[in-house]
DNA sequence: TCGCATCGCTAATCCGATTTAGCAAAGGGA
DNA sequence: TCCCTTTGCTAAATCGGATTAGCGATGCGA
């Protein structure tokens, strides 16, 4: 069926010429190297005419790179952040021509240690390791090229990080309501008050009250969550509606907001009339309720598309180590925010 | 930094025996081949200070096979549902010891071409080509060794496919009404009940239509949309609520019983005491309303394992051309059905 | 003691490209 | 006319393994 490859011999043969021309002008060094101009074409042509494309893998042994680079992420299908995340990078991957493992530890550490093994056999140019959630993570030794996705090395490790700007969404956040004229009567809901208060280990939770912190806006109470789930959001929000009236509540991510309306709606209040949502993340469900829901989003694709970039500018050049990359966290304006 | 990676050569130095028998030690083909136990241990001991890996590239250059299958799809970001898959299919794989390439089409020929030159030049075993919504789809010429995810093959191609089995969800979904003593005041949400209505080129709607009329279940009426989104969902619901008093809602999919949710409410009307509501997919929200929706589980995971599987049993003997594997929708029980 | 099979290992080739070193012919200067 | 340079191309080595063919030593039977 399926007839065999096209190998550089049979090109060489096919145009009349040894081998090395035609492998010379195929990669474009045939002017370099005195090839002429005469010769060049009739490779050019038969290389057209036979269909030949190189061997990537016999390039990849000859040359020692292989074009491919490997996303190895703890865990790949947990929401659609993820597939943003991979979106964003494969898109810059083609870009560059280049292909893309990808690979999910499940937090495993043998499973991450045979995976990085697997792609380093297989002499992948480059590894982005991808955290779901904005954590700090330890970085194997002799992983080779390397950059962190949403993610922060925990002992210093000279690797470029790229995470989402988490203060400046706070700040964004607050603002936001600020701007609305909602200068109390703002409740949290998912961390805070203090900056202890929230999910262990979120990165997101301490910064996102960073942020918010910074603007100044007078936070009138919290209540957090251990888990950013619907229904921490809705037991809290209800918690909190028993002996206040909040005006306006900044939800720390869009599914403790889901919560949050269902416990408003059983209190008879309306969403923005009586009360105010901010949040964050924009998860697919912030435009499916109502009112849509305004929020922060988490910009994964970038992210996505960002880690490439990096990647590839550091093993090009000398880039600074370490250095650590914040993408801009958007805001999307939609219907859950009234000024008053 | 990073020290040179050991090689054949280095590790048959090291045990002082030659690369041939350092490979054939190496292999497993020691023993046909009459190594000595003594010799045998030493490349084994050797191998193992060195901590020796064979270089996958140079095994794939001999070989021709090179332990890698790519998986194409239409769109990976899209929902859930797409990670789902991959993660399937990443585990299966890993499980014979063999890495993923991803890469997504956008749905444009010349993109999809690319993706396929790129995979067959790195010498991909096989391939899976995704779609991320049950359809049929042309499968290019000299693909190779290859399986259908999600997708039937336009001209029939020879390919094996792996699709939800629509249809028995359907019955599935019509059943759990009539266990529930749902005989009369049943509508549809989303399709129906012509089997042409509904989303153009969906061929889960027609299946699903299929099996719920098997069942003999009465349909009182129903409400296509060409959309299966929220919006559309509410805006059909709203419609039929005009004219009817339902007793119970199949939603075509969760999106559209989110909707049907909203205009239920919106009408005063109880879940599940005044209508019962049965969906499809199981999408992630599905468990986030309330009540939380009983819902026929799409399995995205199944889906990605097997084909992964399907993909292995073809390449290695004769396999019946062209079959279709249908993957069970299982019944996600939850709080939006009351028995009447 | 000779011939032959068996044992235990290795030299050489191959996979499909890239790259180095070098060869034959043409051109140019003295 | 001779020597040297430049031009235009190719032979051969290389990457890191797998595989085929074969070689020397030993054992055995006759």
């Amino acid at each position: 069926m399926s007839r065999p490859r096209v190998t550089l011999a049979d090109l060489a043969q096919a145009a009349g010429v040894s081998r090395t021309t035609a492998s010379l002008v195929m990669t474009g060094r045939g002017r370099e190297l005195r090839i002429s101009h005469d010769v060049e074409q009739r490779v050019l042509r038969a290389a057209d005419e036979l269909g030949y494309r190189p061997n990537a893998v016999s390039v990849g042994l000859r040359t020692g790179t292989s074009r491919t680079i490997g996303f190895v992420s703890d865990t790949v299908a947990t929401s659609r952040l993820a597939g943003d995340m991979i979106k964003g990078a494969l898109e810059a991957a083609r870009e560059r021509g280049v292909m893309l493992f990808i690979g999910e530890t499940e937090g495993d550490p043998a499973l991450e240690r045979g995976l990085l093994h697997a792609m380093q056999d297989r002499q992948v140019d480059g590894i982005i390791l991808a955290a779901m959630y904005t954590r700090t993570i330890k970085v194997p030794k002799d992983i080779g090229p390397a950059v962190l996705l949403n993610a922060l090395p925990k002992p210093a490790s000279g690797l470029p990080s790229i995470v989402p700007d988490e203060v400046g969404a706070g700040r964004s956040a607050a603002r936001l309501l600020l701007e609305a004229g909602h200068h109390e009567g703002v409740y949290l809901i998912g961390a805070g008050p203090r900056l202890r208060d929230g999910p262990a280990a979120s990165v997101a939770a301490v910064e996102r009250l960073v942020g918010i912190r910074e603007t100044g806006l007078k936070i009138a109470g919290a209540r957090a969550c251990a888990e950013w789930q619907p229904e921490e959001g809705l037991a809290a929000t209800r918690s909190l509606l028993a002996d206040h009236r909040p005006r306006a509540l900044i939800c720390l991510n869009d599914r403790l907001a889901l919560g949050a309306y269902q416990a408003l709606a059983d209190a008879g209040l309306s969403v923005p009339d009586d009360v105010s949502v901010v949040s964050f993340d924009d998860h697919p469900i912030a435009s499916w309720m109502r009112p849509k829901l305004t929020t922060v989003a988490l910009p994964h694709y970038e992210l996505g598309r960002k880690a490439v970039q990096v990647l590839f500018d550091q093993m090009g050049e000398e880039a600074e180590p370490g250095q650590v990359h914040r993408v801009a966290m958007p805001v999307r304006h939609r219907d859950s925010v009234k000024p008053r």
